[in-house]
DNA sequence: TTATTTTTGTGATAACTATCACAAACGTAA
DNA sequence: TTACGTTTGTGATAGTTATCACAAAAATAA
């Protein structure tokens, strides 16, 4: 796929016409990280815009005495990095590279003109924000009030929504990521994960499938727990 | 003061020139509430944008059994309802007067055409946005993995830069919230934080004056909790 | 294949904190 | 002032979950 063809299925591009996608897609270069990767890191000056073109990452943050938390995983065309681009703060999470992952990147400058030269960007872009806000609410009220059956419920329903492809009524999540990380975005122990995702299958509310995970009625998972 | 004069305080209008503030502010009402009185209910929709001029606001969100979340206090020159004017969604959280407060609203279509007509007001809003996302992010790092007694210190750290005065290396917050405010900011009991501000107090770190509490010291105090 | 590393499952225990219950202190209105 | 409602302080108890410690299973490398 070409560098502009990739941009129209970024949400906050997709209103532009295709003479001027390919302005800015010229201005972008493209980057790979192996798995495992340290993408950006929390106390770096914020200087350029990514967007995903394949693979996924995971934004964290780290606690001094090491322990991280996983505020999301961002898949094939989301977008991060505009946040201390924005507020000219420093970064202020981390980013890894959670499978190989292939991403194109946009100067501060460059980016910042986009805003100003296209309005709709930058009102795509608070639409986006605020959607990302709004998750962040999601999750705060998760943390603040659920206990870890809940907030682990919770944590795979978001999996499901970002990773999961669905069939008549039934998600399967490809590639759940690994428990400990599960466990570092639910606030709660790896432990407490296994623990919980076994008594979730024995309640026959969902399955899992070597490596995938399947929740057979999505909607009333979902009511259950949220 | 006028209403232009208000305007002029709130960081997403204080680039604008006079005349289009005196534009803008022509399109506002003003609104009063009593202290408890709510502002805006979840389940309905967001038409209105709202700015504080004074007084101040609870964001909060319910659960099913009625326990409050308080995602955030907000004060003079603040403002909300912008999300869902933004992506369209309903109302993502409850809005309560926290004290009598005085408000400014504008409508849906006349905040939309601001958004076009100003493309600076888009952007301090984007901004604005990238603010209140890093700070949900600290948030949500503080639930996952702190104890209790760094939860409550650390919403007081962030009451202190909301509402306190600094004279010194010394923090005084007037009017420190209840101890069940804390708690629903800090996901925490009511006792727990009635026992905790109690060891804070012992460990000679903070000082409770009335209704007011005192940080001898906030650059320590801050650097021992985040 | 076998060996090695990574991830998961599970018991036992300890630590933390929510909850209940009630008294004390405070604020406010009559 | 008194009286009443609200907010705070504090003990006792129970429930939840983190942590530790391994074993089993799975993935990966040699």
């Amino acid at each position: 796929m070409s560098t502009a063809q990739h941009l129209r299925n970024v949400p906050i591009f997709s209103d532009l016409k295709d003479s001027d996608l390919e302005i800015i897609a010229e201005k972008m270069i493209s980057r790979t990280y192996e798995k495992g990767q340290m993408i950006l890191l929390e106390e770096s000056q914020g200087e350029t815009f990514f967007i995903i073109t394949s693979g996924a990452v995971k934004v964290t943050r780290l606690s001094d005495d090491g322990r991280e938390v996983i505020l999301a995983i961002l898949g094939e065309s989301d977008f991060f990095g505009e946040m201390s681009l924005l507020d000219g703060e420093g970064r202020s999470a981390n980013i890894v590279a959670n499978e190989n992952a292939e991403v194109l990147t946009l100067s501060r400058s460059d980016f910042l003109n986009c805003l100003e030269t296209y309005p709709k960007i930058a009102i795509s872009l608070l639409e986006e924000l605020a959607i990302r806000l709004r998750k962040s609410d999601q999750h705060i009220e998760s943390l603040s009030l659920s206990d870890s059956e809940h907030r682990i419920a919770i944590t795979v329903i978001r999996f499901a929504q970002e990773l999961g492809t669905i069939k008549n009524g039934e998600v399967r999540i490809k590639n759940l990521p690994f428990q400990q990380d599960i466990a570092n975005m639910a606030g709660t122990s790896r432990e407490t994960v296994s623990r919980t995702l076994k008594i979730l299958e024995d309640k026959k509310l969902l399955l899992k499938d070597g490596k995938d995970l399947i929740i057979y009625n999505f909607d009333e998972f979902r009511q259950l727990f949220s």
